[in-house]
DNA sequence: TTGCTTTCCTGATCTAAATCAAAATACGGC
DNA sequence: GCCGTATTTTGATTTAGATCAGGAAAGCAA
């Protein structure tokens, strides 16, 4: 029962590059899916595109019309505050879906940018709300992403330290690449100072100074975008004591 | 269709305290319903209690079973750190939603605390799904509310001034006030200044100051917990301009 | 290569808000 | 009512991190 102009057009070719053959099958939306219902979703994923570093996968305002997974690469989304600066609402690596903000009014309220070049899915989101209807495991899985979504990163706890947001947001990128099946003690920062800065609610130069005590101390290595976390012990608790 | 055994035996009097006999019945999920389906909606809805201010509603680790509606009264949501300091997550006003963030594990992520005593709705989450799987739009209605859930409070933007935050909260307390149908210029605050304060990452001292001043700038009147918003513009000023 | 731009680092000063301290006001129990 | 406790206000001091400033290293185009 095809629902778009392109499901029924799908080669074998086509098919071997969604959900059922994604090396992050075990991400996104298929996870605890049978796999008879696996297969029905692939057929919604009409769309595999690149997209460049600095290129806009979609602005505030936008049409919402489709969810996005991220395949490899990395994303930030952000709005802009009266005087054209940006406030990073968050990160989005390989495995993850951007775009849930836009279902209540129909637009995107945040735009999203490839901070890498990037690979990604485009999920209809009408025809995924029908086939939701139908896979109650399906409806499920969604209302549990979004679901996490909800849950404040603990990074940008207002309470916290420069140290701490600054550690709490290195293991929860760490954990994250582990989740998708990269080291999670050695990985390559998708963005840069100024930007970790701005989603943190810290100044670049703090984030410079800290690296380099964190350096200093032995917890972690770090050369420009590439980073090696020695001591996580030390992180976890630099996250939680108090000042 | 009963699914619970209460359904079954609900009174005419009982179902005059349900969705389509509630005075705010134009928010939480009944938005955007058909008559015929809220009235199955309000089979769902089997207990409404009274939790008295200071009660735990529910604590982090409780098992997830059901959302909760507010009737009256405020909550606030918390996590506890390691000195068992907590940690405010937010605050929930009449016709808002709780609960949301146990639907991954099953298991509640935070706390849940009456600010105020209060009255609330049940309603058992299996089953909600169950519906919604039949009533499209119930299950959109499901995900937009959490869409909305899934943005950020601007008024804990961490690059903001204490200025701002505090002008971002009350502007944002006064439209949840204003949209379950009470005066958007002039109610109490449930919540103590030291709540405020935590929740927006401040020392309780700030936010009387603040409030002080905002009072001598005739902005607004704030005597104990009862405030009256004088000048909005003013206050969306605030909330804009940077430093 | 050269020059130009962007990103990042490090030091010196400054400031917004925390902390410390103490008084004033409101509230709950008896 | 009264007293004891908790909350709020206001002032004085301190400090974490911002801002300002200059330079070093990397990336990129011609």
């Amino acid at each position: 029962m095809p629902t778009t102009q392109n499901c029924s057009h799908l080669s074998i070719k086509q098919l071997r590059q969604v959900c059922s053959s994604c090396n992050l099958s075990s991400l996104c939306l298929p996870v605890g899916l049978a796999d008879e219902d696996l297969k029905r979703l692939d057929a919604l994923i009409t769309k595999r595109r690149v997209i460049n570093k600095g290129e806009t996968l979609f602005q505030i305002g936008d049409k919402f019309e489709r969810l996005v997974a991220v395949r490899s690469g990395a994303f930030k989304t952000f709005v802009s505050d009266a005087d054209g600066e940006q406030a990073i609402i968050g990160f989005h690596l390989p495995g993850e879906l951007l775009g849930f903000d836009g279902i209540t009014s129909g637009q995107y309220q945040v735009s999203a940018q490839a901070i890498e070049t990037s690979s990604i899915c485009e999920i209809p989101f009408n025809e995924l709300l029908t086939f939701a209807a139908k896979m109650p495991s399906l409806q499920r899985q969604l209302l549990s992403i979004m679901s996490q979504k909800t849950m404040p990163d603990i990074a940008v706890r207002l309470n916290n330290s420069a140290e701490q947001r600054l550690a709490s947001f290195l293991l929860g990128l760490s954990k994250r690449f582990k989740n998708c099946g990269y080291s999670e003690s050695e990985f390559n920062l998708p963005m840069s100072r100024e930007d970790i800065a701005n989603y943190l609610g810290l100044a670049p130069e703090t984030i410079s100074r800290l690296l380099s005590h964190f350096q200093a101390d032995g917890i972690l290595e770090i050369n420009r975008r590439h980073i090696v976390l020695h001591d996580f012990r030390r992180l976890q608790i630099i996250q939680c004591s108090d000042h």
